[in-house]
DNA sequence: ATGCCTGTCCGTGACAGA
């Protein structure tokens, strides 16, 4: 089973990579973030032509996650729990059953946190660890459990082109990664981790001052997984080649294959 | 470099993103 996770910046612009992605890679499962849209603009019609079910918690302008799935979609279920005050559309879980069992899989789009000295930062550290203990209790069905999206987490000096030029942000902060450090510790893989352990494997490039040229990346985008799913690790994959279409999103897609 | 680029909105510049 394939399962995939891309920030498209906006489903709208990038529908046409999408329905190709989904075309040529044949994912079972991908996680949609920053689709940018509200649910009825989501265009369900022409991936469900392609065979797809879908499910979407979308939002005006901003945010929005949606998640894809060949087989049938069970449980879904909006919103991260544990602040009802917060209205942005940031998550996204449902239940995939497969012929040998049930997945559960989560669409994330974990807050960005910059400009560092303003509220936006509190609340990314505030929702980590809303996560790491919603997170924390889906372990307890001791599934396979697939908590996949753009975290805005750098988590090594290995993973972004330029450390230093990094310390201050929000996404390589060190209150930022000791967070992300204490959700794999309830009991997490990252899944790219287990898989390879060289420096230089991005997910993000920036649009501006040729990034992508440069080869001036980062790694913010990973798929999480329970004990259950990584005993069914068998690879990962980073489409880098999204990046070089025209028009790309900033972020390519990231996808595990599960033995399920 | 306060910059660069891209996308959204009751737009015509401000904001968010990372």
């Amino acid at each position: 089973m394939l399962i995939a996770t891309w920030n498209v910046n906006s489903v709208k612009q990038r529908l046409d990579h999408l329905l190709d992605f989904l075309s040529g890679s044949a994912p079972d499962v991908v996680c949609l973030q920053e689709i940018k849209c509200v649910d009825e603009a989501f265009p369900t019609a022409e991936i469900e032509a392609l065979g797809y079910n879908v499910a979407v918690h979308g939002q005006k302008g901003f945010n929005g996650v949606a998640i894809l799935s060949k087989l049938p979609l069970e449980d879904v279920t909006p919103r991260l729990p544990g602040d009802e005050e917060d209205v942005q559309s940031r998550y996204l879980e449902a239940v995939v059953s497969t012929r040998t069992g049930a997945v559960r899989v989560a669409s994330i789009y974990l807050p960005n946190g910059n400009p560092v000295a303003t509220d936006k930062f509190p609340y990314k550290l505030a929702w980590l660890e809303r996560l790491t203990r919603h997170a924390t209790g889906l372990l307890a069905y001791e599934e396979p459990l697939v908590l996949a999206g753009d975290y805005n987490v750098i988590p090594d000096a290995r993973d972004v082109y330029d450390a230093a030029a990094w310390l201050d942000d929000a996404l390589y902060r060190p209150e930022t990664r000791s967070a992300f450090r204490r959700l794999l510790g309830v009991g997490f893989t990252d899944a790219l981790r287990a898989c390879d352990d060289r420096s230089g494997l991005y997910t993000f490039w920036d649009y501006q001052a040729g990034a992508w040229q440069r080869n001036k990346g980062i790694r913010i985008d990973h798929l999480l997984l329970s004990p259950q799913a990584a005993d069914r690790l068998t690879g990962v994959e980073i489409h880098k080649g999204t990046r070089a279409l025209e028009k790309p999103s900033d972020h390519v897609p990231v996808s595990v294959t599960l033995d399920l």
